[in-house]
DNA sequence: CTGAAAGCGCTAACAG
DNA sequence: CTGTTAGCGCTTTCAG
């Protein structure tokens, strides 16, 4: 069954093409009289423009493409998730649709999906690096299509960015912490190298040095960010007798406390802890976890915004966005 | 800057554009020599070839729409991200890519969204369909490309929908808890009428029967999917001096254990609690969650698998596939 | 105020 | 084994 064109409405509606496609996109004017006849004859013939042809000739798809690290790890998800959330609200009110694509944090599979993207599918793209040091967006990326990075910022600014700056409220939190009394503070985090964990860890290093606690590399524990790393880290630190421990991202945090909990070992009596990132779910642990919090869903939205600019023609040097984090204090410390 | 076509490579390795095409698609035979010299000037040019005007012309954009109804609550979203990874995963494998748009379980914004889609813009669609009751997938769903529903079965039978049977794992959980000599067992829901409520209430309802246990009507609190209704349906129940509870989804789930937390009820001496929905992080609350866990990942494998059969043609009549969930027991029970 | 017609880049039928 | 060419459905220029 060969689908309605829109050089049946026109017959149906005794005009020419062109006048149902002024019609259809208001980019002319046209008599009410004749308007009237072709959004009949539409509705008639249940008329429904394909995008496809539409999108060659104009040379605009109206998607845009979404490419994250998510990896098997149910947890590490959540974040991205609720980024691609907000993404997807605010296209939808600007009339675009959003293709989402997943790297697995593998470079390869990243620049791979970056040369299906390159190929007029898309007429922007928001993506959350996999790399920041490898030099492979700028060739890949031709400039053929705007690009927002978020989350992770790569070496050489190669386009607008949006980050969060996590940095405030790990300062925040390390800060709380040594207020408290403690002064023996364990920090576990993820691999350095990618700008979010780097900047985390040298916020606690500069809180500890604001209040002139003595800097102890014994106290930083770097693992894969699992759950068994954070785990297996806790163990390691509560053998150098800390009495609060931060970890920089959510899924160690749950590794942290299960350790804490599987040796009953009290919080936050014995050990407090504060962990990274904000769901639903930490209201029901016990105690209840303290946090910091990114604005995952703002940082979707942000980037949009920076997308629909660079699609309205703006030209603009590239910025850096960074949008604060927050501590958010429950029951853990 | 005007991109690269084919009629340039052609016209650098001196063929035709068609044997270009036929090289790029190999769908005809091409000797060596000749794919040789195509494949030289395509890399000279870096040439990318047009994903569009390919579309237009082979009616088909290798694109495969999602849709979700993700509301604004943190939780309730994991269980259907957790799907789109799936089926991201497997789409990629067969060369496809997802669009993912959101209903927010609102029926004028998913059938919106589905007109959207019907313009030649997929090849397919999977569903999280907002009402099973309306009819108004019909009218939109024309035929135009294969769909497959998940999760939630519309009322007629209009294409290949793959849901989980909630219900076994809902029994194995009633039976444990009735096993382990409760008699008094609260069950707390969201809205019924959709599929996945109703089928885990019936199966409340037959386990108690199976095992000659009064129905009490009183027990059974129904609310909407939230954490405060979560939170208040419990209190009403531990009026009825229930001595465990069901909880129907994860979001209730939560705002029962927050509750039971809240008043010092100790879990399970004085009230055993069984969720739904299998997390990592219920790991870490205490004592850890005993839950239906549903295969949420393999409901888009299975989604996608169907969905590939109809594209290579299938003409089967449509099916209902039912994955079976499965009780995860830890230490709330 | 409207129409005719070119052409976006590609695939595939037809013709050698 | 390869080339010529029509045409997918739409937008938009040019001409009234």
């Amino acid at each position: 069954m060969r689908n309605i064109r829109i050089k049946d409405v026109a017959k149906k509606a005794d005009v020419s093409t062109a006048t149902v496609s002024h019609v259809l996109n208001e980019t002319r004017f046209v008599a009410e009289e004749t308007k009237k006849k072709v959004f009949e004859a539409m509705k008639e013939l249940d008329y429904r423009p394909n995008s496809v042809a539409r999108s060659l000739r104009s040379r605009k798809s109206n998607i845009i493409g979404l490419l994250v690290p998510l990896v098997a790890s149910d947890t590490s998800n959540f974040f991205f998730m609720s980024i691609a959330n907000g993404i997807e609200q605010v296209l939808k009110e600007n009339g675009y649709n959003l293709i989402l694509s997943n790297s697995g944090e593998d470079l390869q599979v990243e620049q791979d999906q970056i040369k299906v993207f390159n190929t007029q599918l898309i007429d922007g793209l928001i993506i959350a690096p996999v790399d920041s040091k490898h030099h492979s967006y700028e060739e890949n990326l031709r400039g053929d299509f705007p690009t927002v990075f978020i989350d992770r910022q790569p070496k050489d600014l190669l386009s607008d960015t949006v980050l969060i700056d996590s940095g405030v409220g790990t300062y925040e939190a390390i800060e709380l912490l040594i207020r408290k009394g403690h002064n023996k503070i364990g920090f576990i985090t993820g691999p350095l190298g990618i700008t979010t964990s780097d900047e985390r860890l040298e916020a606690y290093i500069k809180a500890l040095k604001d209040y002139n606690l003595p800097y102890d590399e014994s106290l930083i524990k770097i693992g894969s960010a699992t759950f068994d790393s954070g785990h297996k880290l806790t163990a390691e630190l509560m053998k150098e007798e800390v009495t609060a421990i931060f970890t920089a991202n959510n899924v160690m945090t749950m590794g942290a406390v299960n350790y804490l909990q599987d040796h009953h070992i009290p919080i936050p009596d014995k050990v407090a802890i504060i962990g990274f990132d904000d769901y639903d779910w930490l209201r029901i642990t016990s105690p209840p976890l303290s946090v910091v919090k990114q604005p995952s869903f703002e940082m979707g939205k942000k980037a949009v915004e920076l997308l629909m600019e660079r699609l309205n023609g703006s030209e603009e040097p590239f910025k850096v966005y960074r949008l604060p984090s927050e501590l958010v204090v429950r029951g853990s410390c």
